[in-house]
DNA sequence: CTTCTTACA
DNA sequence: TGTAAGGA
């Protein structure tokens, strides 16, 4: 029940988010100026996205890459964000979705592991093994 | 150096 | 979408 709070937390900036979902800054921002991501601002007015939010823009990229229009992604974003095909386009086995979406989540734990590990100085216990899975 | 907004190609 | 401009 806390977990949810961990992944409420807005805690990064645009530049890690980038790296994580693979967008432009500008996309990320188009998508937020057609309210698909709703990122928290720093008092310096500086987004801060949280895990559910990189998790949001992950799917958003996967359905825009399935020729979904960002009309049609926001209207299957508030209601039921969950597992569901719009009959009409959408096809994805519900099963398989919800372990691709995991799968999508571990991805973006481990990278920004990784992320954190790499500026302090090289004291992290995980860099080395993590390290030659990445290639960033 | 990173991010932000606005505006134009 | 990309990118330049000008400021924080």
């Amino acid at each position: 029940m806390s977990d949810e709070f961990r992944k409420n937390m807005a805690l990064f900036p645009i530049g890690i988010v980038m790296k994580l979902t693979d967008l432009t800054a500008r996309q990320i921002r188009y998508y937020e100026q057609n309210e698909l991501v709703f990122p928290a601002r720093t008092s310096g007015n500086q987004r801060l996205y949280s895990f559910n939010d990189v998790t949001s823009l992950l799917r958003i990229k996967e359905l825009l890459e399935k020729g979904v229009n960002i009309a049609g992604i926001k209207q299957m974003i508030g209601p039921n964000a969950n597992a569901h095909e719009d009959a009409t386009v959408l096809d994805d086995q519900s099963e398989v979705k919800r372990k691709e979406l995991t799968d999508l989540q571990l991805h973006s734990l481990l990278k920004q592991q990784l992320l954190v590990a790499k500026r302090p100085g090289q004291v992290s216990l995980i860099q080395g093994e993590l390290s030659r899975f990445y290639s960033n």
